[in-house]
DNA sequence: AAGCCGGGGAC
DNA sequence: GTCCCAGGCTT
């Protein structure tokens, strides 16, 4: 079974998707200035104004703009230079560009009505499917679904979609729950509480889970993934770095680690020195240049102890560990917090990252047969 | 699929 | 100050 067909909303999950909803929406809903008309002109400015703008910005904005162009005649007539002005400060002005042209479209192609179905709506400049789906059902009654960012992060965690909503797949799922999801009737205002509902309480960060009507039926909120959910970023392939680091002996046997900084990744474990290798140089030089920059000591490189491969949460290391003899200069901190020459038998009392307790092992390993 | 377009609010 | 938000269009 793929992952969207488990996911269908089943009647009851309607139901109870629906209800609560709907009269969440009766009883919360914000008392908007493009909730009070019915002319789709004036709600088509609005949801293009909304558009990467929040509600308190495009109020003022939206006043003005009626004003002065109240009908699609009146902004089809003017000249861009005016809109524009009324634009300014709301930023994406392409909007105005585009909303002054598809004026003139709809002058010249439908009489200077708006159409009312998506799919000739998505045909004007500056429509794409959720303004056309947003215009049809608000201002149309039509049964069309809108999908935007709120919409998106409701649904990703109501309906506990852990892939990236970024993602074209994640996408047509998304638009399939938001149609299956739609009342027979009511579809405008359904649409509407599902955006109110993102916008005012399924909060990017802290959703106020204690005020949700779809409490009950999140499942992200049943698995306590609701601040997780919906995943922010497609994990762009992480970096994977390879890493040069020595066992360096000293003449009595003993072995060199240094102690990482108290801050920052791994902060205050002990480690072999070593470092990232550039692509220009090989694993030995990288591992001298390292041991040079760090502990101002210089080292013959002897052979390969043991490969360890180890993924961090943000990047991937491959480590490649040599046995190292202590040539000259006295071990200094320059990049890290201490330095010791320990035996290899106490190198269990310090506290090392996963990867480099990996080439202790090898380490012991070594020492084993040896003996 | 990825980058661009502007401003605002949260922290 | 920095981070996060996000629909339509272009490449």
């Amino acid at each position: 079974m793929t992952e969207a067909s488990s996911r269908q909303s089943s009647k009851p999950v309607k139901r109870a998707v629906i209800r609560p909803l709907l009269r969440w929406f009766d009883r919360a809903a914000r008392d908007l200035p493009w909730r009070r008309t019915k002319d789709p002109y004036a709600i088509w400015v609005s949801e293009v104004m909304l558009q990467q703008t929040q509600v308190e910005t495009v109020r003022p904005y939206y006043e003005r703009f009626l004003r002065r162009f109240p009908t699609v005649q009146h902004l089809a007539r003017a000249r861009l230079d005016t809109v524009l002005k009324l634009w300014e400060g709301l930023g994406y002005y392409s909007r105005a560009r585009n909303l002054h042209r598809a004026a003139g479209q709809i002058v010249a192609r439908y009489d200077g009505h708006l159409p009312p179905t998506g799919e000739e709506l998505v045909t004007l400049p500056g429509i794409g499917a959720y303004t056309a789906g947003a215009i049809a059902s608000i201002a149309f009654g039509r049964r069309e679904p809108v999908v935007d960012g709120n919409v998106t992060r409701l649904l990703c965690r109501v309906f506990r979609i852990r892939t990236d909503p970024k993602d074209s797949a994640t996408q047509k799922e998304i638009w399939r729950l938001a149609q299956e999801l739609l009342p027979t009737r009511r579809a405008g205002d359904f649409n509407q509480a599902l955006m109110e509902l993102g916008s005012e309480i399924c909060l990017p960060r802290r959703p106020l889970c204690a005020e949700c009507p779809l409490c009950r039926v999140c499942q992200a909120r049943q698995h306590d993934e609701e601040t997780v959910l919906p995943l922010r970023r497609a994990r762009k392939a992480i970096p994977s770095y390879t890493i040069a680091i020595g066992v360096i002996y000293n003449r009595q046997g003993r072995i060199l680690i240094d102690k990482r900084k108290p801050e920052g990744l791994l902060g205050g474990l002990w480690e072999f020195p070593g470092g990232k290798k550039e692509p220009s140089e090989s694993l030995q030089k990288a591992l001298r240049r390292e041991v040079r920059e760090e502990l101002g000591i210089q080292i013959r490189v002897g052979r390969l102890l043991a490969v360890v491969d180890h993924a961090y949460s943000h990047f991937r290391v491959r480590l490649h560990a040599f046995i190292c003899e202590h040539l000259s200069g006295t071990p200094r901190c320059i990049t890290c917090s201490d330095v010791r020459w320990v035996s290899p038998a106490s190198l269990r009392r310090y506290a090392f990252p996963a990867a480099n307790t990996k080439i202790i092992q090898a380490l012991r390993e070594k020492d084993r047969r040896r003996h």
